[in-house]
DNA sequence: CTGAAAATGAGAATCGTTCCTATAATCGAG
DNA sequence: CTCGATTATAGGAACGATTCTCATTTTCAG
């Protein structure tokens, strides 16, 4: 993780009226160092148990609402975060129907306008206001293929 | 939902070796009748708590391992399930990030090919076996926005 | 430094889901 | 049709992920 994101997030907390505490700060460069989502229990593990599971909830759920994270809705029952688009970059998600796995893809740009555009052309019939997309692709992840 | 779709349906739990029971058929045809994918929860409202929820999960599991449902993984650890997409067709999500509806929708001949194309091309390098892909559309719904 | 506001940690509580077991429905053989 | 075996159901206990509560600790402004 760059100086420069550490100091995005530390004004945008700032703004949000919300402190940036170890804890968030320790959660924030674990996400940035992984390749694609993380779940709580993932991440209480990853952090070496030093920040409690309720403690953790309470900060994912902090750093969501202050729009640091996202949340993914992987599979069976279980909320995995990532760092929010503005942070670190528009992408997409592989996702392993065997085991859940989640990894990051990025388009190379040609395919991302592409996709922009069916996107835009759906949404511009409907009434919803479309806030951002994700392509999920579904299937065998190298491990369990 | 068609006379032929409940045949189809009925010999495929046949060759699964499982029975079609009212229950079953009840969730299938409730399912069919919706524009998204529904929840355990949602389903038990929806059919008036005529199928107790041990036995609607059960149900669930079942249709989905006989390959007649698919499930939908929503909003907040949230699984909601619609028909698989042999009986259904293919389609793509709306998904409410304030409320967590989930509206089905289709896209035009042409985006789909295109989007084919992208995903092809995305897993063509990766060691990953793609089974299937959905566009994930995030936004605000009518009701919410 | 001090008091108010915010964050933490530990455990209880909650919610969606799964598991267990006794009962009931269904199918095939006779 | 009837019996016995197999499969499905209902209800409740159990479970895992998440949220809540509240007492304690940390942090910030004055």
């Amino acid at each position: 993780m760059t100086g420069g994101m550490e100091r995005q997030i530390g004004s945008r907390l700032r703004e949000m009226g919300v402190r940036n505490t170890p804890a968030r700060k320790e959660v924030v460069a674990r996400l940035a160092g992984e390749d694609g989502p993380r779940s709580a229990a993932e991440l209480h593990e990853l952090l070496g148990g030093s920040i409690p599971l309720s403690s953790l909830y309470r900060t994912l759920a902090v750093l969501e609402e202050a729009g640091v994270l996202a949340p993914h809705h992987g599979t069976r029952g279980l909320t995995r975060y990532e760092l929010a688009e503005w942070l670190k970059g528009h992408h997409h998600h592989l996702v392993c129907v065997e085991c859940g796995a989640v990894d990051d893809i990025h388009l190379a740009a040609g395919m991302e306008e592409t996709l922009e555009s069916v996107v835009a052309s759906v949404t511009a019939e409907a009434t919803f206001e479309a806030a951002g997309h994700s392509l999920e692709i579904e299937g065998r992840c190298g491990r369990c293929a």
